[in-house]
DNA sequence: CCGGAATTAAACCCACCAGTTTATAATTCT
DNA sequence: AGAATTATAAACTGGTGGGTTTAATTCCGG
């Protein structure tokens, strides 16, 4: 995401903002959430709101920082370089699947399509902690796995964001489009095994 | 997408106010599209507008009732059912990928994304003329060409929808969070590529 | 050519919302 | 304690946008 803050964080209540307003954003997104239901929900007044963030735009973007962030650092180092494809890839599909169906980030590609056209440097940081972050974990391990005479990929980048597709499909497009919410575990295990049978079939050496 | 027009067209603007419609909300998503500007696009008064449509979220409706259903016919029979997946497959990508690629395609995802919480038919009308119409293609096909050795698909269903979701990889995450707007041809014939020959080498008898 | 239906422009109502202001109160620092 | 900083409630501004009304006009079939 664009750069952490270069707002000045003058007082106490700035954690409470931010707060209020990533409850709010994530509930019914930018368009729709007022600001003063912000500060409400922030038990804060909107004056004290708008000495933080001069716009809503610009607490938007903390807002979306923050989690991207948070996300990204939870996310890194979940994969273990030195384990064979037969492993890892079970364990990537989990985490991709985990993130998929989390309220969290099913919100943020909510957030990601709609909003991407508004402020520019928005969509790209959504892409970075997303897409982007995903390819820059997997291409690596590849490139090892390969080293390895374990995987044979000749476009590691494009196998990367393959595999991120395939773990989101048929249950991906139903949550979006919110024709099914909720998946039992045999729904997601057969969408990811799926997943990781279709990308050994074709990259494992 | 939901029962066609159960409104009462009285008038000869009925046309003139759909495609007005048609063109603003393509443009600017449901949200920006204000209703004075459909109106005055389409060369209509509001009052007219109001009376083939009672608000706006059926004017909605109506439009992407229209658009899917003429996408759906357009799309349909493009599948020769006697071919080889090896023919058959990079067409289906390019039919894919020109559908992802387009102007309707891609405000189709977003709106489909952005709105369906707040209608409730929404979004499985979205479902049924995107993904569901490529499941009802496709999975028919697989079975002849199971029937004929050419294929072995334990899970057709899923078949379908991992193929779909390989024909976006790479590209359609970035179009959508708009970091890349602009493709050439050796980029799309890429992930085309690649998808045909992840599913062959995944399911190919 | 006439009469009813369809259309129009424009003003209007009302609600919501981003952002500002002001005067007052609570904190915090020294 | 006292001054400076920070927070507050509430009223206010200006603008937008969905939807309605009205009185005048255009269209069309009989």
């Amino acid at each position: 995401m664009p750069d952490g803050s270069p707002q000045v964080r003058k007082g106490r209540k700035f954690d409470q903002v931010v707060e209020g307003a990533t409850e709010v954003f994530m509930e019914v997104g930018f368009d729709r959430a007022s600001v003063d239901d912000i500060a409400r929900r922030a038990g804060v007044s909107k004056a004290t709101l708008y000495s933080y963030f001069p716009d809503k735009r610009l607490l938007f973007v903390e807002v979306m920082s923050r989690e991207c962030e948070a996300r990204a650092q939870q996310a890194e180092a979940l994969i273990d370089k030195s384990r064979s494809p037969r492993t890892v890839m079970p364990l990537a599909a989990r985490v991709l699947m985990d993130f998929y169906m989390s309220d969290f980030g099913q919100q943020s590609f909510r957030l990601a399509i709609g909003q991407s056209g508004q402020f520019e440097e928005l969509g790209q940081g959504f892409y970075d902690s997303g897409p982007g972050l995903i390819e820059r974990e997997l291409v690596p391990y590849f490139d090892e796995a390969e080293a390895r005479g374990e995987l044979d990929i000749p476009d590691k980048v494009l196998a990367a964001h393959q595999f991120a597709e395939l773990c989101k499909s048929w249950i991906f497009p139903r949550v979006m489009m919110c024709v099914q919410t909720e998946f039992t575990e045999e729904e997601k295990q057969r969408t990811m095994d799926g997943a990781v049978d279709m990308f050994l079939a074709r990259y494992a050496a």
